[in-house]
DNA sequence: GTACAACTTCAAGTCAACTTTAAGTCAACC
DNA sequence: GGTTGACTTAAAGTTGACTTGAAGTTGTAC
């Protein structure tokens, strides 16, 4: 049963030992025993770090994570705490979604409508929704063509 | 002709007047016009922040915005830059939807397979990939039942 | 006894896009 | 002359998730 230094831990988790200090220090991790001054973790830590990066990479914040470990009654099973995390966090994620689809669209659009010479034209033409006309021709408002 | 005052410019296009400063500041806008010391705007100023902000409502950050203005050959049209910075700014995006998707994939996963009593269990089993197992019965791995 | 690596703490720095604050200037009105 | 309101500048603060730096401690190796 052999204690893990931080850096240890650090690289089995692949995190940096500042990351890790900085857990214990916002509350995510609890302060790990030391010995002669030095943080010593026993293997239960991995799977704490387990979580948590599982968390980050499903777009959970250090605070929401802290709710996770420390913001239910203590009986609370490891299920419903997901559960109900899960559900806001898919909301804010569809939000995120749209939001970055409507950045397409206005991009995409750009590209084929914007036949602008000067940016000052543009922006005139933003003004007025959409953006500025052709030069020479004025194009009969096709909608995207298929995808 | 009137000449506006920088917080009827910000009034005008929805921004508060410490941006308006901070732009010119980073250089995103021209040093404006100074009247015993006050900024005074030409109805220009109008478009170029219409330009901006579409950029920043397509993404864009405010150090591709000063490319958009003054990272270009100077005669190059308006619609050869947006084209450019929009190609790449679409990967971006395209990459962040495909984080997004796979963060959903996470949570529902989690939702669906976490029949964790405690976290560290769970741990456990994002260890081994995927989440812990059911606490009594094995499901038979159900697929989302609609929507 | 001293060099070294690995750790410690605490404070400050980083990034972006601003905002806030403090202290000062200016023109207009009473 | 005094007050008000809108402006000015420069500097510092905000948020989140860390990292970096400085200065100090510990255990081990030579």
């Amino acid at each position: 049963m052999p204690l893990l230094s931080i850096s240890e831990v650090a690289r089995q988790v692949g995190l940096r030992p500042s990351a890790i200090r900085y857990y214990e220090q916002i509350g995510i991790l609890l302060p790990a025993q030391r010995i002669s001054g030095q943080r010593r973790y026993g293997p239960a830590v991995l799977y704490r770090l387990a979580v948590v990066q599982r968390a980050r990479q499903s777009g959970f914040t250090l605070n929401e994570i802290r709710q996770l470990f420390f913001g239910f009654r203590k009986a609370a099973p490891a299920s419903e705490r997901w559960q109900k995390l899960s559900r806001q966090k898919l909301v804010e994620l569809e939000e995120l979604a749209n939001q970055i689809k409507s950045m397409q669209q206005l991009l995409r659009n750009m590209m084929e409508k914007c036949h602008c010479d000067t940016l000052d034209q543009c922006g005139k033409g933003i003004l007025r929704s959409g953006c500025g006309p052709a030069p020479g021709k004025s194009l009969p408002a096709k909608r995207s063509p298929r995808r």
